[in-house]
DNA sequence: ATCCTGACCCAAG
DNA sequence: GCTTGGGCCAGGA
């Protein structure tokens, strides 16, 4: 018979079925909500877009989308930054321009976080 | 269809 | 603190 469900798999059923174009979307409409001086992380722009478990799908979009988005002001979990070489060097210096500061490599999360609300839904 | 990749994440050690 | 292994998912070859 069916084997017990994880919670994962539980959870993957409940979210709406991906299509990358309404995807993408969501994801842009989440960025474009945190504002200077602010960040959040992949994960989080994910789960607030309405997708959980696509954090690798923001970073994907981030590459292609590029300049149109200010992807400096999304982060790796606990604020780390997650691009290499000259381009985490740009991240840094363009968050710091900003005002975000850090703490050692990573982005003072207890004060730059970003708070999604929930509640601003709007379709 | 299979294999590989990625601006990820997290629990362990 | 850092490294590692395993888990995740869609896209491209």
């Amino acid at each position: 018979m069916n084997k017990k469900m994880t919670a994962r798999e539980a959870l993957r059923k409940l979210v709406r079925a991906p299509k990358s174009e309404q995807r993408d979307a969501a994801f842009r409409r989440i960025i474009r909500q945190i504002p200077r001086g602010k960040v959040a992380t992949y994960g989080q722009v994910a789960a607030a877009a309405g997708y959980p478990l696509y954090h690798r799908h923001v970073a994907q979009l981030l590459r292609k989308a590029g300049g149109a988005l200010p992807w400096q002001r999304v982060v790796g979990s606990g604020g780390a930054i997650k691009l290499k070489y000259e381009a985490a060097l740009e991240q840094r210096t363009r968050l710091e321009f900003e005002g975000v500061r850090f703490r050692g490599k990573h982005v003072d999360m207890a004060e730059h976080q970003h708070r999604f609300r929930p509640w601003e839904f709007e379709g």
